[in-house]
DNA sequence: AGCACGCCGACT
DNA sequence: GTCGGCGTGCTC
């Protein structure tokens, strides 16, 4: 008997073992401890054969293999048409099998049980909620009996408050009343409690939850429970697409459009597409929820490809706040007087507010300061990213470069150059400027002590605090009724990134940063200071034309053979040595280029760059980014195989490789 | 990825 | 004269 173990390494094949000298056999699926090298690893078993005796030793003729030194798992953790979807992560990430199971699966040793939040009482009887006709409708169309192989896709697309938990939790509540399995997604850990403690109170033990942050015994108990059938509604963040439940009849993503579901690591797997490729499988539904959909999902929604939901209203009845752009163009301060007036006027009414301060974006971009005209890529329509040290204008995509304008070719103003500036400089210009109110800075890079956070958001939910100053953190998932004006200190800093989705960011979080004011009220308002009121992704969310920013983004893409028009692989070379990175770039870039030349002509893959990536060097890391674009994944990695195994050969280099990025910075 | 074996500089 | 740099090669 032989048994084939994937093992953890970027080496791409399985190493064969003997069974343990004492004990059971373990199964396909157990976790194994075996000698490799001159160390011991933990692999998994993924085959066992018998040795057959025309050719014993085939494999390793001359030494002959090495024994399993311990069994981890009594019982598999996986059976055949999960270590199935383990293949296809591993095939389409471009990770070995090894290290794909090794992010896969629980990695603890015994599992422990996770102490329930809502107690293990038996399942409450479902709310008699009025649903709106929409939730209803949605729920019908989902729930509606699949014939085999057909794609049961569908968006659940409304504005923050429409009642889409709701909708999600009845078709959850029909899944497992049709016996079958449920994932539900959220993008961050901290979500998945929330959720997880509001399912538990309402459909009791059959709720389990799975993320990276539990412990790994905790992890592997629920993993354990999810197998033997008793948690079938598995709340979690990414990772939880992988959850080992037998028969998936449903997979909620919600806030689709968080780029948390890709994973920042290999394998970079994104959970939306595992759970589209999952539902086929299982023959499951996929439902996918949020305000601002991603530009991808709004793509296939329009094809067909995705049925579209909508939730049009508000349920708690708030109207939609009103929205106004700030021109700050050339003002001194980072609080216009109209924000100011608006956040005095706010708390004399007993109001609250809060200011977001997008943190992302501060990447050194080449700017006007008179009227925001940013310098962009003549290829490429990416802003350039401006280097200080040889004074030149780079195009992080194609490697483009230039010389920065010394005059503004829009406006012919001479005040142009790079700008940054900090976060506590707004917090001091606050305080100054507006004695009166009660404020608080809540962001994740200062450093302040545990509990800190809960704290702020406890007291300013109590009404202690007038003005919550924040980043992303504030933008999201928390509601506080009290709020009465949202302001966003400066919408385009996230413009500047060179990034082709700096655009459907921007828009995106305009939005949902907008969804916070007034869901219980009908004055809400939204100040949105910008230095480019004019630009598509600002303008539009401030009008709330949602449909035309759409339209256009995509138009945009398809003009520029950006997804979802094609497909992207982005591989990213990286050395502590500068002229390693850059030649070994420059040497796959040669080889990505010929590969490209060999396919078909309908097949073209284009290789753009290699050029320094936007963030050139992190932690003494010297980083050089090729992007390969083609209009099917078939040929890119067709042509990325081999890149692959070429890297492995390269001294001093890592190579990167990031199947459909979501972030190419 | 580790981890060792293997050949060239500053130290007791 | 040794200790140690990290280049390269393999792992059932």
């Amino acid at each position: 008997m032989i048994l084939d173990v994937a093992v953890p390494v970027p080496v791409d094949r399985l190493f064969s073992y003997l069974p343990p000298r004492e004990g059971p056999v373990p199964d396909q699926g157990c976790r194994v401890m075996v000698p490799f090298g001159r160390r011991t690893v933990t692999g998994v078993v993924v085959a066992a054969r018998e040795v057959r005796q025309d050719d014993p030793g085939e494999t390793v003729p001359e030494k002959g293999l090495k024994e399993i030194l311990r069994v981890l798992d009594a019982e598999p953790l996986f059976g055949e048409s999960w270590l199935e979807m383990a293949r296809w992560v591993s095939r389409m990430y471009l990770t070995t099998l090894g290290e794909t199971l090794a992010t896969m699966l629980p990695g603890a040793k015994k599992a422990k049980d996770l102490p329930l939040a809502g107690g293990d009482e038996p399942a409450l009887a479902p709310r008699e909620l009025e649903l709106s006709p929409e939730q209803i409708q949605a729920i019908e169309t989902i729930s509606r009996p699949l014939s085999p192989g057909e794609e049961s896709w569908h968006y659940l697309y409304g504005i923050t408050g429409s009642g889409k938990t709701e909708v999600f939790l009845q078709l959850a509540e029909r899944a497992l009343a049709a016996g079958r399995g449920v994932i539900y997604l959220v993008p961050e850990i901290a979500l998945t409690h929330q959720l997880f403690d509001h399912i538990s109170r309402r459909f009791g033990a059959v709720a389990a939850m799975l993320h990276s942050g539990l412990t790994p015994a905790r992890r592997l108990g629920e993993w354990r429970r999810i197998q033997r059938g008793e948690a079938r509604l598995v709340v979690g963040a990414r990772s939880a697409v992988f959850a080992p439940l037998e028969r998936v009849g449903l997979i909620i993503i919600d806030e689709e459009h968080e780029g948390s579901y890709k994973a920042g690591n290999a394998p970079r797997y994104h959970a939306r597409q595992v759970a589209l490729w999952r539902s086929v499988q299982d023959g499951a539904a996929c439902v996918m929820g949020s305000a601002t959909p991603s530009v991808e999902a709004w793509h296939l929604m329009q094809t067909g490809r995705l049925g579209r939901l909508v939730l049009s209203r508000r349920l708690a009845g708030g109207a939609l706040p009103s929205i106004r752009t700030i021109n700050i163009r050339g003002a001194s301060g980072l609080i216009s007087p109209p924000l100011k007036e608006a956040l005095i006027e706010t708390h004399r009414q007993g109001g609250q507010s809060i200011l977001f301060l997008n943190r992302r974006g501060f990447a050194a971009a080449f700017q006007c300061r008179s009227c925001g005209d940013q310098a962009e890529c003549p290829r490429c329509s990416v802003p350039m990213t401006y280097h200080k040290g040889q004074s030149r204008l780079v195009c992080h995509y194609c490697g483009h470069r230039c010389h920065p304008e010394q005059v503004c070719s829009r406006c012919g103003s001479l005040d142009v150059g790079y700008t940054v500036f900090g976060t506590e400089r707004i917090e001091e210009d606050l305080s100054r400027e507006l004695p009166g109110l009660s404020l608080a800075r809540v962001d994740a890079d200062t450093t302040r002590p545990k509990g800190y956070l809960q704290d702020v958001l406890e007291r300013f939910a109590r009404g202690e605090i007038d003005l919550l100053l924040g980043t992303q953190m504030v933008a999201k998932g928390l509601n506080f009724p009290g709020v009465r004006t949202v302001g966003i200190i400066m919408a385009d800093t996230g413009l500047n990134l060179p990034d082709f989705r700096a655009a459907e960011r921007t828009f995106a979080l305009i939005v949902q940063v907008a969804g916070r004011a007034g869901r219980f009220r009908d004055d809400g308002q939204v100040l949105v200071q910008t230095l480019r009121p004019e630009h598509d992704a600002i303008g539009r969310a401030a009008a709330m034309e949602v449909e035309e920013f759409y339209r256009q983004e995509l138009e945009t893409r398809r003009a520029l053979l950006f997804p979802p028009f094609s497909r992207l692989i982005r591989l990213v070379v990286r050395s502590s040595r500068r002229d390693a990175a850059e030649e070994a770039s420059e040497a796959l870039g040669r080889m990505a280029r010929s590969a490209a030349g060999t396919l078909p002509g309908d097949r073209a893959v284009d290789v753009l760059g290699p050029a320094p990536a936007a963030l050139e060097r992190i932690k003494n890391n010297w980083r050089y980014q090729i992007i390969l674009r083609g209009a099917g994944l078939g040929e890119l990695h067709r042509v990325c195989r081999p890149l692959v195994a070429e890297s492995g050969k390269m001294r001093q280099v890592h190579l990167e490789v990031d199947v459909d990025p979501v972030n190419l910075l």
